[in-house]
DNA sequence: AAAAAAATATGATAAAAATCATATTTGTAA
DNA sequence: TTACAAATATGATTTTTATCATATTTTTTT
C-alpha cells in the first residue's frame, strides 16, 4: 500500500484536479513532484503540533485528518475536517506564524509534503495557483465565520444536527448509503459542536429515540436526513 | 472635508503602506488611483448588504466600519471591526460568492472603491500584492478560528473582557488615553461578544462596580487594563 | 479469557445564560 | 421644554447547558 503510494506522481495523482492545485501549471506540478515527500500516517498520529513552526504544506492523497485548537483549559476544539485532495498547513505558512492548530490522522492517511520554499516560490510564479489559494482561504474564512455565528446564536441541538450534516457533506456515506464514512468518538463530535461531551451523547441519544439516527458504537447511520435538516434549522 | 478627501491620490494616501497594498508596485497603485471612486459614508450608512453581489473592494481611508452577519433569527453577529487602512469586500469577491456579511459605517467614513476587474487583474500581475492578500486572509482566518474556540469554551465574562481589549487594540484610545475611541451600543457590544444584550449590560455594570471600567453613555473608559486582561484569561 | 481501562450512557444537580418584566435614563423630535 | 421613543439598567424567572455521579458497555491489555 505504502509502496504503491510512493510510486504515485503528482502528475497522475487522483487529486490533481480535485485540489487547490487544479489550476496550477504542469511545469510547476512537475517540480513539486520531484521535491515532494510522501508518507503514511497511522490513525492517531500527529502531522504537526500547535505552536511549532511550519516548514511546508501537506497534501492529502487519501485518508482523513482533523485540525484542532487546544483551548485555554486544555479542551480540544476541532476547527476543520480534511479529506483526500485537501491541503493543510498553509494558514500558518502564509501568515508567517507558528501553527495555531494541530493536525491528527483520523484513520491511516497518505500525505505528500511540499517544502515551504518551493510552495511559496511557485505561488509567486503561478497566478492560477495563487488565485485558487485565495479562493480556498476565502472559502475557509466564510465557513468559519458562519460557524462562529451559529455557535453564538444556535442551541446545541441545532448545532449537533448541523454537525452531523457537515460530516456527511465532508466524508459522505459508506457503501450502504446511510452510515457516515468516518469514526469519531463522542468527545470528538462534542469538540466539533462546541459543547460538553455528555451533552453531545445525550442529544445523540435523543436523535436516536426520534428515529433520525441509528447508533452502533462509533458508527452513525443517518436515517432521516430531511428531519435532521429541519432540526438543524439552517437558512443560509 | 469630503472635498479634501477627493483630492487625495493613492500614491500619497496616508494608508498607502499601512494596508494590504503596502507591497504593491507603484505602477499598479497609479492605475488604481485612476479608476478608484472615493465616497464619504455617514454614520449608520450601509456600504453593502449580505446577499448581494460584490463588484469591487473597499479601502478605508478614514473612519470605522462594522462587518456583520444576520443570524437565522435575525440577530446580528459582528464578525469584524475595521479601521483606516483596512480593506473589505474581498472575501466574497475572491470566493466568487455573494457577500456573506453587511458593512455599516460606525462613524462618518471615507472610503475608496476599487472595481472588481481591476483588483483581480492587478492581483494576477503583482505578486507582492497577491502574497499580502494571502497573508491578510490567513490572519483573518486565524483570528476567526481563535474567536470560535473562545466562543465555544469561555464564559461570557471572559469574552466580554476580551472584547473590550480587542476594541482597544483595534481603535485605541481617545486623547485622554483611557476612553475607547469608538461609540458602540450595548447591543453591538453584545453582538460582538455573542451574547444577549442584557447579559452584556449586566456584565459591564459588574466591571464598573469592580472598578475595571467607567461607563458614561456609550463612552467606555478602561481604568484597569491589567485586571481586564486577567479577567479575559487569555493564554494565547 | 479475565482484568483493567476507556468510552458511552443516563440521572441528578448546579451553574450559566437567556428571557421576561419593568424601571430609569438618555436622546430626539415635536 | 415637553413628550416620545429608544437605549440602558436591574430584578425575577425560566431555560439551557455543564458538571458531577454512577452505571453500563466497549475496547484494550495482560
Amino acid at each position: 500500500m505504502a509502496q504503491n503510494f510512493d510510486q504515485h506522481t503528482c502528475q497522475s495523482c487522483s487529486q490533481r484536479f480535485n485540489s487547490v492545485f487544479c489550476k496550477a501549471k504542469d511545469e510547476y506540478i512537475n517540480i513539486i513532484n520531484e521535491q515532494k515527500v510522501c508518507n503514511t500516517y497511522k490513525k492517531g498520529q500527529t502531522l504537526f503540533n500547535e505552536g511549532s513552526y511550519p516548514f511546508g504544506v501537506y497534501c492529502i492523497n487519501d485518508g482523513k485528518i482533523k485540525l484542532s485548537h487546544l483551548g485555554d483549559e486544555g479542551k480540544e476544539q476541532i476547527i476543520r475536517l480534511l479529506k483526500a485532495g485537501d491541503v493543510l498547513g498553509y494558514r500558518a505558512l502564509l501568515s508567517g506564524d507558528r501553527y495555531s492548530a494541530s493536525a491528527v490522522a483520523l484513520e491511516d492517511t497518505q500525505i505528500c509534503f511540499i517544502p515551504k520554499e518551493l510552495f511559496i516560490n511557485i505561488l509567486k510564479l503561478d497566478t492560477g495557483l495563487a488565485l485558487e489559494m485565495m479562493k480556498l482561504l476565502s472559502d475557509e474564512l466564510h465557513k468559519t465565520e458562519l460557524k462562529l455565528t451559529h455557535l453564538a446564536q444556535k442551541p446545541i441541538r441545532e448545532r449537533l444536527a448541523e454537525t452531523l450534516l457537515f460530516i456527511k457533506e465532508t466524508y459522505g456515506f459508506e457503501a450502504d448509503g446511510i452510515t457516515l464514512n468516518v469514526r469519531l468518538s463522542r468527545e470528538e463530535i462534542a469538540n466539533l459542536v462546541g459543547t460538553a461531551t455528555e451533552s453531545a451523547i445525550r442529544l445523540l441519544s435523543e436523535f436516536k429515540k426520534d428515529g433520525m439516527v441509528e447508533l452502533d458504537g462509533k458508527k452513525i447511520k443517518i436515517l432521516k436526513s430531511r428531519e435532521l435538516l429541519r432540526t438543524a434549522n439552517l437558512q443560509d
